[in-house]
Parts: C-alpha cells; sequence; structure tokens
RNA sequence: CGGGGUGUGGCGCAGCUGGUUCAGCGCGCAUGGUUUGGGACCAUGAGGUCGGCGGUUCAAAUCCGCCCACCCCGACCA
C-alpha cells in the first residue's frame, strides 16, 4: 500500500478526549475515529490488525474443535426473559421496539441465542460434544465507556460455547480453550497472565479471565512470584496476618470524644489499626447487614455479596443506619439484635479489640470474639492486599494491574434448562446440556497491545499482528536513483508475500521516520543516495535502534525469512 | 445515577474578568518556489452557524436560563 493513497492521517498532536496510551495513539495513527461515546469506525490499519487477530482467533478456534457460526444482533427480548438475564443485564442491555411494538435487544452476548439454536438441533449425546463460536458485533449500553477500545459500547467480541453430556466433558472443553487462548495470546505476540475470576452472577464453578498486564488496565490483579496463583483482586484470597493472641482482659468502656473513622479512635486511644475492629453497614436485596472486619482490613464487595447471596449489594445510608438504633461512627457488634451479622474471620485473629460502644463518642476496649458478641455468618470477605500473604504458599503478594483480555467460564446447566436444551443419554434418560462460554474481545486485544508495546515515538507492533510487515522509506532526492530503487524493491517485497507500506511522499526524512515509528511497523527499510552509495537499503527493527545495510538484491531475502512466521491479511 | 471538567476551522489552543478595535494563534490543508538522514523554509490562499435553543442589551464567543454532546473520578459492569 503507497501512503500517498492511504485512508487515514497521523496526528502530531494528541487529542484532548484521550489519556490512555492505546487510545491516543490509535487516534494519532488515524487508525481510529470516534462515532459517539464508546462506538468507534475502524480505519484500514486499524481494521487490518483486525482482521489479523481474528484469523489467528479462528485458526485456534478451528483447532481446538470450534465451528463458526453468524449470530444476530437483534435478539428477542423474550429470550432473555426466559433466563432472566435482562435483570442480569439490566440497563447494559440496549432493547429497541420494532414497528410491530416488539421488543429487540442489542445482543450484548449471544448465549440465549445460541443456547436456542442448540436446542433445535441436538436431541442425542450422539451429537455432542459441540463447540461453536462467533466473531461479531456485540452491543452493551455501558455506564462509562473509556479509553478507546478498551471499553467500548460496541464492540468485536469472539465467544465459543461449548456444549457437553457431563461436567467431564466441560473441564475437557475448558481445558482445550484454556490452551487455545494462551496459544492465541503468544501468537499475537504478548503476555497474557491467567488469573482466577469471579463469575458473577451468573455462578458456576470455574472461571479464568486474561490479564495484559498493563497500568491502565481496570482490574486489579494479585498474584504470588513464588508459586502460580494468581487473581483478580474480586476473588483473591490472602493471609490475613496473625497476631498475637493475648490473655482476654475485660472489657471496659472508654471515651472518644469525636472520633469516628478507624483512623482517628486508632490514634486518640494509641492501638494499632489491626487491633480494631470496623462496622460496615449494606443493605442485601433491601435488608440491613452488619459487617465487621478487623480495622486494618477492607471489605471485598463482591465476596460480601456472594456470600449473602444477594442480588442487589449497596452501602446502607445513614439514615437507614440510624433508623435501625445504630450510632454511626461508634457502632458495635456487641449486644446487637435482630441484624444479620456478617464477620470477616480476621477477626478470629487477634485479640481485645476496640470497637464500636454503640453510643456517642463511646468506644470499648478489651472486645474478643466469640466472649462478647457473636455473627450469623462468619466468612472471608476482605480485600487482598499486596504484601499479604499468598493463599498456596505463603509468601507475599503482588499488586498489579491488567486488562481483562479474556474470560472463559463453566456455565454448568442453568442455560440449557431455562431454554429447553437437553439431550437423550444412552439409556434414553433426558439431560440438560452442560454449558461453557469463552470470550475474547478482538478490539480490545488489539488496544492490550499497544498498551504492552508501545515507546515514546508511538506503536510497536508485534510482528503478527501488525498492519503491515516493512515500512518502505526511501528518501527522494531529485538526479539520484532512490526513487526508481524503491519501486523496484516495491515490486518486489510486493512479488514475495510481504505486507508493504510504501511511503511514496515527497516529505522529509523526519516527517517519514516520525511517521514511521508512529505506526510502528516491525520493519523499516529506508533506502538514500547514501545507502545507493553501497548498493544497499537500511533495514530497521522498530523495537531497536540499531540498523543494518543489507545490499538491495538481499532485502527481500532477509525480510523474507525474519517475517516469514507472521499472518498475512 | 453522584461528583468534577470541556465544547471556538481537520487537530491543539488563546480570547470569556472589561459587550465594540474579536473571530485569532500554532499545526495540518491548497498553490508556487527553495529544500531533503529525525516532524524544513518563504510567499500566497481556502476553511469557523464560537455545541444548541431561548433571554438580557443598541450590541453577546463573552452575561443569564434551559438543553445536548464528550472526557475524567466513583457507582455500575456474564
Amino acid at each position: 500500500m503507497r501512503i500517498s493513497q492511504l485512508f487515514g492521517k497521523t496526528l502530531r498532536e494528541v487529542p484532548a478526549e484521550a489519556d490512555t496510551a492505546s487510545h491516543q495513539l490509535l487516534l494519532r495513527a488515524g487508525m481510529i475515529h470516534q462515532v459517539a461515546a464508546g462506538v468507534y469506525a475502524y480505519l484500514p490499519l486499524a481494521w487490518r490488525v483486525m482482521k489479523k487477530i481474528e484469523k489467528i482467533i479462528r485458526e485456534e478456534m478451528d483447532g481446538a474443535g470450534g465451528q463458526e457460526v453468524m449470530l444476530p444482533v437483534l435478539q428477542p427480548l423474550e429470550l432473555w426473559q426466559q433466563t432472566g438475564r435482562d435483570k442480569a443485564f439490566g440497563k447494559s442491555l440496549l432493547v429497541l421496539t420494532d414497528r410491530k411494538e416488539r421488543q429487540l435487544a442489542l445482543g450484548p452476548t449471544h448465549e440465549e441465542v445460541i443456547t436456542e439454536l442448540v436446542a433445535h438441533n441436538v436431541q442425542s449425546y450422539r451429537d455432542l460434544p459441540l463447540r461453536l463460536y462467533q466473531i461479531q458485533t456485540k452491543f452493551r449500553d455501558e455506564p462509562r465507556p473509556r479509553a478507546g477500545l478498551v471499553r467500548c459500547r460496541e464492540f468485536i467480541m469472539k465467544d465459543l460455547y461449548s456444549f457437553d453430556v457431563d461436567e467431564a466433558g466441560l473441564d475437557e472443553s475448558y481445558q482445550k480453550m484454556l490452551q487455545a487462548y494462551r496459544n492465541i495470546y503468544t501468537r499475537c505476540g504478548f503476555a497474557a497472565m491467567l488469573v482466577e475470576a469471579d463469575s458473577g452472577a451468573i455462578g458456576g464453578k470455574d472461571s479464568h479471565e486474561f490479564m495484559v498486564i498493563a497500568e491502565t488496565g481496570e482490574d486489579e490483579i494479585i498474584y504470588c512470584d513464588k508459586c502460580h496463583y494468581a487473581a483478580n483482586v474480586e476473588k483473591a484470597q490472602s493471609v490475613k496476618g496473625k497476631l498475637l493472641a493475648e490473655e482476654p482482659l475485660p472489657m471496659a468502656e472508654v471515651s472518644t470524644p469525636g472520633m469516628k473513622t478507624i483512623e482517628e479512635v486508632s490514634r486518640f486511644l494509641n492501638v494499632p489499626t489491626n487491633k480494631t475492629l470496623k462496622a460496615i453497614f449494606y443493605v442485601a436485596d433491601g435488608k440491613l447487614v452488619f459487617v465487621v472486619i478487623r480495622g486494618d482490613l477492607e471489605v471485598n464487595e463482591i465476596k460480601l455479596k456472594n456470600t449473602l447471596h444477594s442480588t442487589d449489594l449497596r452501602l446502607a445510608t445513614e439514615g437507614e443506619v440510624t433508623a435501625a438504633g445504630i450510632v454511626a461512627g461508634s457502632a458495635s457488634p456487641v449486644g446487637l439484635h435482630g441484624i444479620k451479622v456478617v464477620a470477616d474471620d480476621s477477626i478470629t485473629s487477634g485479640s481485645n479489640f476496640v470497637a464500636g460502644g454503640n453510643k456517642t463518642d463511646t468506644h470499648l476496649k478489651n472486645v474478643n470474639y466469640p466472649r462478647d458478641f457473636t455473627v450469623d455468618i462468619m466468612a472471608d470477605i476482605a480485600r487482598a492486599h499486596a504484601g499479604q500473604g499468598c493463599p498456596k504458599c505463603g509468601a507475599p503478594l503482588i499488586a498489579t494491574r491488567g486488562i481483562e483480555a479474556g474470560h472463559i467460564f463453566k456455565l454448568g446447566t442453568f442455560l440449557a434448562e431455562k431454554l429447553g436444551a437437553s439431550f437423550v443419554d444412552a439409556n434414553g434418560v433426558s439431560h440438560p446440556i452442560v454449558m461453557g462460554c469463552y470470550g475474547i474481545g478482538v478490539g480490545r486485544l488489539l488496544a492490550a497491545a499497544i498498551e504492552q508495546n508501545h515507546d515514546a515515538k508511538g506503536i510497536i507492533w508485534p510482528g503478527a499482528i501488525a498492519p503491515y510487515q516493512a515500512y518502505l522509506c526511501p528518501l527522494y532526492r531529485e538526479g539520484t536513483q532512490v526513487a526508481e530503487v524503491a519501486e523496484r524493491l516495491y515490486r518486489e517485497l510486493a512479488a514475495a508475500g510481504l505486507e508493504v507500506l510504501f511511503d511514496d511522499r515527497s516529505e522529509s526524512p523526519g516527517v517519514k521516520f516520525s511517521d514511521a515509528d508512529l505506526l510502528g511497523i516491525p520493519y523499516r527499510v529506508t533506502v538514500s543516495p547514501r545507502t545507493l552509495q553501497s548498493n544497499s537499503a537500511e533495514v530497521k527493527k522498530r523495537s531497536q535502534k540499531e540498523f543494518e545495510l543489507v545490499p538491495l538484491d538481499g532485502v527481500v531475502a532477509k525480510l523474507s525469512e525474519e517475517l516469514k512466521e507472521y499472518v498475512r491479511c
């Protein structure tokens, strides 16, 4: 492709709307154009990358026994009502009304449609296992799209759905997908960390996410260097740090005028925060819940939500707390009645805690569990932190941030039951199909690739997904052979099957080099009067500073060799 | 949905406190010329309902009201 013909312009300045690296670079490279919040047009360069990523995904899905299908974007709302997931998605599910006043949802994902499709085509265990996938546009009316292609409302996603006769079959499908996913990330040229994930409202026993480590990532990951433990902070466990057990002392009231927060009380009474008990109030499905946790820890609301089996969890308002007869700032589990108490198991580690006195400006010291109060549920509901112990091996945990680049789930039989997808086994007995689903965002992968592979000058595409493989960069000068040699090289490289971006513009060297760096094409081939003196061209990798002079008749062979394993559009 | 911010040629911005002398600057774009190893230079030129609607006024990019869009933090997010 000649740059003079290429649709899309590079920008010198960073558009004001972007503040993450991938978003800025995608805009500066002229690869995407925002049409509305979280809705983008893909220009030729970006679309080529998308197609390459899709091609890698297709090959891996096919290799793992997948068959590609195409499913509708418009889906009857009734289908979503049948599984109850219209409520689970809430406002993210965009519903339209057609001319006949029928309600249609824009598909945010395709489990319902595909399960219904499978229900009509599978009757026997002989039809299983089945792995179907699709790569297409999905729509979620996200409350807040952000960071360009990282979180869009309209986005291209691959979903594979597995259908097996039993858990063992599901395990096999799951393992196959796990390996396929590892292959995809490796082939796309970047590292993704496999982490344990919360499976969310949909349930299921296993769920993993693939995280691309990036400062700008939306998720926090907790992992261990020593063993292989890694989990999304939503799910992560930790060893919370044991305290020396002291001899329980008699409980006593202390005056704490004006002291409400853990920090204030701890400073005022000169006790460490891990010798205090923190009380937090939530409303779970409409009911007030008293949560108690050691003062140095924080509540992980997702763990709490799972512990309570609630679908709607939020912090209680001050009014709700007061109405329950509790003194905010001095709330106490001691002497509490009529409210469900959930405690983090950290309260069993430590003794002689300072807790609220349930009287204004009053706290209790030397509070001990279970001597002084009882709880309804004891569980791990604490947020894991770096520095705490690994739940597997005890080594200090490390925290980092990542972009969720893939998520795989064991769904079980929930959807099949709701939608009547069943099969008859060898004994003639009917069973629901056991399902799994495996999603990967194509555009998000593209964004993640940039987040992980860029420098101050621009993108540094991994070879396999670069929009072009070589940037042919002649530095023209009248009265020389440069133009002619460049044209010939362009024809030869193209004939050898290489994808070449040919900078045939009459721009100054600085402009051309800057654009080459910004666009991040893996190899740059420079031809100039200077290189022609030795009848050669300069070959430079985008990822390296050094270049190499290669004889003109050896350029095609060299690039062919270097780039042979990569995907072509 | 709560909090904060921004809307002025394709991009980045100034102007808004003091209503005329305000629609301007840089980049980009067009034409011509001089240039060519890290975003060259000169000359000429095109391009804007100042987000929208309404109000105040002799006069509004500028003041007031309402609305819209976009961005950031949070909430939310199989």
